[in-house]
DNA sequence: CATTGACTTAAACCAAGGTTTAAGTGGTAA
DNA sequence: TTACCACTTAAACCTTGGTTTAAGTCAATG
């Protein structure tokens, strides 16, 4: 299928796509009288390009992990320690939302004066404490 | 204390804390002498922002949350429902990430002989398989 | 054969979120 | 006094992740 196609499927612009193979992420489809015909296979790899930026990974990251994905290396490659690091990225990104969503429902319940009373308040998180001598 | 103070305790650049400022994050602090002084409740506010920069807030967005927050608008102002839409946000983006972090799961299993392949099993999820109709 | 619509390119442009630079000021320590 | 260090400014610069533009190509349709 072209571009368009591949585009609207994946709800992308087709501008989007050529910059994803010019950043090296997808292999430069066949061409047919000039113009890109993408495999379904293509179609796979840009659904889960989509998946890890709504992650957070940057395009350099993604590329890493496509790039260290050689033949049969499933188990035991170059991708396992790349892969196990992201998971640990998003363990901790994870966390991280959980903190501030912790930390706006208790805003939602109080009634300071002040912000920095209120987020104060907030923050009675020893990771987020900070001595008070002004 | 100073910004050199501030920076260090919350480790973060100086550049960044005055860059804070021009973006209308934090409220001009005193000067003595020409230089800033900062009081610890700015220091708060510096760590909410901190806090909601972590948890992927834009600078605007940041700002528009701490705008909102007028008098006693702890309850009922233009506060809750921005706080409101932002979590709900939160638990969207936590949901994305489970799914990253389960695709990749399955990529750690597997030993498929190319990318695409091991990606396509992995993705076996209505939400992200693709007709495969060339 | 002319037009239309989807494609092609390289290069310019954009916004976000800072960082760096250049030139100067203020208080302190030797 | 001289030197140093932390601070000040405005403005230029940088990276990321695209988007837009201008000019051209291709196949099908009227």
């Amino acid at each position: 299928m072209r571009i368009g196609e591949v585009a609207k499927r994946l709800d992308l612009p087709s501008s989007t796509i050529r910059y994803y193979e010019r950043q090296g992420l997808i292999s430069p489809p066949n061409r047919v009288s000039g113009k890109r015909e993408f495999s379904s296979s293509a179609l796979v790899t840009l659904r889960f390009i989509q998946l890890c930026q709504a992650a957070g990974f940057t395009i350099s990251e993604i590329r890493g992990l496509l790039e260290n994905y050689v033949e049969n290396s499933g188990k035991g490659g170059l991708w396992q320690p790349a892969v196990e690091a992201k998971r640990m990225e998003i363990q901790k990104q994870m966390d991280e939302l959980k903190k501030v969503d912790a930390v706006l429902g208790e805003l939602m319940k109080c009634s300071c004066k002040s912000i920095e009373q209120c987020v104060s308040l907030a923050l009675q998180d020893p990771l987020w404490t900070v001595d008070d001598n002004e």
